[in-house]
DNA sequence: AAAACGGGGTT
DNA sequence: AACCCAGTTTT
């Protein structure tokens, strides 16, 4: 047995013994289900985006159905997942694909990479997770895993980069159902086991051919080159207080000292709602804003 | 290549 | 108080 099957067989038995039964992942989810749940995985962890997939998907089960509907109840549907300009894209996502593909999510990653809000990971994920295809899916988790076990690196590179990718495709498997299967259970295996802050290398099972593990776990070499961006005070805490009191009042505009209660300081709070206009996240109207009712059609390029 | 973009649980 | 999370888009 060669190195990259043993790989793949002790990770694909190791993710039919551990693997969480997350709803996405049943096998009566079509391929629509798998694109929400992906989207809305971008940048926020899993345990935020269970309960509000399955109130989206039961009210708009379908691309169609989420087509019609209105962006205020779109942006207070996706609550508080954050980054809520994902909302509004995977609104035009929907009309993207009733309008250029029949209502069907696309298979082919030329097609699915065309659509709003879906980048060069979720549209691998697409092709795998929904549709079974042999393509490396490289999120945060898989970049983490093979980062360590093939490159002896603590963490991946701030920035993806032509290694890593080429280093994916190498230890995909050929087939490609295994594939698909070893896509996602190497990305169970970092969010469970391979995690970025305290890895459990005793409950690994390919610690034996851990790179990183074998190098002593030298310390991440990129560190001085990541900066943890601020929060407190900044234009993107004011536009989430914001979107908080818009919101809460979908239909007519917040009374408004609301908006200056929830974002005293005058000059940002109206940059910030200037932006959030810009966004299409927000409408001035005569009593003040509130979430917009209407969105026209995104640019098609 | 770097910055902008939320929000909350974990350490 | 940092860090981290199934990234994408714009500059």
């Amino acid at each position: 047995m060669s190195t990259a099957q043993r790989l793949h067989a002790r990770t694909l038995g190791w993710y039919a013994e551990h693997r969480r039964d997350l709803p996405w992942r049943s096998s009566e989810v079509d391929a629509w289900g798998v694109l929400v749940s992906e989207v809305m995985l971008q940048q926020t962890p899993v345990a935020r985006v269970e309960p509000v997939w399955r109130r989206w998907l039961d009210r708009w089960p379908t691309p169609a159905d989420l087509a019609e509907a209105s962006p205020a109840d779109v942006v207070r549907a996706w609550d508080r997942l954050g980054y809520p300009r994902r909302a509004l894209r995977l609104l035009d996502c929907a009309r993207a694909v009733v309008d250029h593909h029949g209502g069907q999510v696309p298979r082919d990653a030329v097609d699915l990479l065309a659509l709003p809000g879906i980048g060069a990971y979720t549209a691998a994920a697409v092709a795998a997770f929904a549709y079974g295809d042999r393509v490396p899916v490289l999120d945060t988790n898989v970049r983490r895993v093979l980062g360590r076990l093939l490159g002896a690196e603590a963490l991946p590179p701030p920035t993806q980069t032509r290694a890593e990718r080429h280093r994916a495709e190498a230890v995909l498997p050929e087939d490609a159902a295994t594939s698909a299967t070893w896509n996602v259970a190497v990305m169970e295996l970092g969010a469970l086991v391979c995690t970025a802050r305290a890895p459990r290398c005793e409950a690994c099972p390919l610690a034996a051919d851990c790179a990183w593990r074998a190098a002593g776990f030298p310390a991440d070499a990129h560190a001085s080159r990541r900066h943890t961006q601020a929060w407190h005070g900044t234009d993107r805490q004011a536009r989430g207080a914001l979107m908080a009191v818009l919101r809460a009042h979908p239909d007519a505009p917040p009374p408004p000292d609301l908006l200056a209660r929830a974002w005293p300081e005058g000059g940002q709070r109206d940059r910030a709602l200037a932006s959030l206009i810009a966004d299409g996240l927000a409408e001035a109207v005569d009593g003040g804003h509130r979430l917009p009712t209407h969105r026209p059609p995104a640019a098609t390029g």
